[in-house]
DNA sequence: GTTCCTGCAAAATTTTTGCATCAGT
DNA sequence: ACTGATGCAAAAATTTTGCAGGAAC
């Protein structure tokens, strides 16, 4: 089990929240992924799994973690949300979406994150996070 | 009438579309715009102003404005799309989010700009836009 | 045992599509 | 006149809510 999943069910525990399989599988089922996942993709995947859990468990789950801090949620101009877990290690990173075939990568960049930090700063905001997308054709299609 | 507005329209009709009430109507009011709409905004604003269009056509000529590259669709965590001209001159921002009170404000930040660039040719891809959203505590809010 | 969580189904919201009619060229 | 655009209504897709039953504590 990694660190996020670990950290975010003792935090909700801390809360005072109970760990019923719906939570407990999406939490776990988020904390193995690098990227992020729609709500279909998560049920889909919990239910291979065989754990079946009920659609409307997943966004409520989602929507405690979200505004718990635990996820972050990304929409890439689909129309449909997308999920990912914050984790505390270096792995933040942003999105590329090829607009012709749909394919979705993440990136990182430091220069990139430094003058985020510039802005943030300057801007007068509590900044509690950032989301950058970048749309335009991959390699294969361009 | 703006600069976007007219070529927007000029290259419409470049491409033998035909330029009936609501698309021109559309074009018009976004052209007025510095920031983002929703589509259910630009039918209110277009009802009240007596040119009583269907959301239907909005949302059509939101896409076929979209498509051609005139118009950003933007997301910015609601779940509800926004449209925003895409104009030349030197009006690029990007956008902070309030999640307490539900503000939006533009910003614009050169050294991101510059970041983004690097990142830009640095990804491999033919990137045709991009898309920064700060999400946080506005000053009145934090 | 109590309280909260879960799943199903129904509802709400946003966006898309079908189709007959109307308007621009 | 022809062809494409429009508006209404219906449909589709995603997300939210109500409620009864079940599970965690």
């Amino acid at each position: 089990m990694g660190a996020w999943t670990e950290d975010t069910l003792d935090a909700l525990r801390g809360k005072g929240l109970r760990q019923g399989g719906a939570r407990r599988a999406v939490v776990e089922l988020l904390g193995e992924q690098d990227c992020c996942l729609t709500a279909q993709e998560i049920l889909d995947r919990l239910r291979a799994a065989k754990k079946p859990v009920g659609i409307a468990s997943v966004y409520r789950v989602l929507d405690l973690l979200a505004s718990e801090g635990f996820v972050q949620r990304i929409e890439l101009g689909s129309g449909i949300a997308r999920y990912e877990p914050i984790k505390g290690d270096g792995d933040h990173h942003h999105h590329l979406v090829c607009d012709s075939c749909g394919k979705v990568e993440p990136f990182e960049d430091n220069g990139l994150e430094r003058a985020l930090a510039g802005v943030e700063k300057r801007s007068g905001y509590d900044v509690s996070l950032h989301d950058v997308v970048l749309h335009g054709a991959c390699e294969d299609c361009r």
